[in-house]
DNA sequence: GGTTATCTACGACGTTACGTAGTAGATGCT
DNA sequence: AGCATCTACTACGTAACGTCGTAGATAACC
């Protein structure tokens, strides 16, 4: 249950650059491997990688393990789950969530009026 | 449809203040109203309300319109529309929509959910 | 085992958003 | 004219974030 909340402040562009690779790999990255996909775009000091992962750490939105002298970070969670997240937030703070989700589901696109009703219906055949 | 968007900045703290008295009040108010509303809870100087509603007005959440010298400020939009374009904008973010959307779904509660299925339904019907 | 390549830890600086407010000058009431 | 009221503009402190540099630990190399 949610209630009181800490509203998340979305990532700045760096870091949100950074959770993308993350997201993107299979396992866990070292800082040596974001930085060297990042260079393929932009040119970073290797320090600057390090310090967004490590303040991305210090957000709990990614964990980190050891190996060897270096560290791999990883996203904590999906990235659709931030996602989930980030929508119930915006939901916690409309007035009238009917209104808000009416609105809501007149701004989205046919496809994901479905997507969305997909959705409801396994909800409702997992929950009766 | 969307993809590379400007993420809409969530609000300060103050900020939200202002926009929930804007919201709550029928009509536009002035400055002096909205302090003198603030005025019950905390202690703000008016210029600081002043201020804050300035800012709003540059970023386009708050219209104004003149009354005498003063400036009446209204929201730009309601409160839910707010809410609901926060909602696409997290959407937007995922990677994939219907993951993220199956995650929403999955948070909600259950009276949410129908709410949501209430309003696909209406969607549909208005729609075909 | 000393040299070299890597990594991390920590600090630093610039920018921008925001909370907060003061001052000056315009505007309007009496 | 004189006072109240309002806006415009400026300002300052804090915090987040983009961006790095330096120092010291650590592992690899000859």
């Amino acid at each position: 249950m949610a209630s009181e909340e800490k509203a998340p402040r979305p990532l700045g562009d760096l870091e949100r650059l950074v959770m993308e690779q993350l997201w993107a790999a299979p396992g866990a990255l070292t800082v040596r491997e974001v930085h060297e996909q990042l260079s393929l775009t932009r040119e970073l000091a290797y320090t600057t990688v390090m310090t967004v992962l490590d303040r991305l750490a210090k957000k709990r939105l990614t964990e980190r393990e050891r190996d060897g002298k270096a560290w791999r970070y990883r996203a904590a969670s999906p990235r659709e789950e931030l996602a989930a997240d980030l929508m119930r937030d915006a939901l916690d703070r409309a007035g009238d969530r009917r209104e808000a989700l009416v609105r809501f589901v007149g701004q989205v696109s046919d496809e994901e009026a479905a997507l969305l009703r997909e959705a409801l219906a396994r909800l409702e055949e997992r929950e009766g």
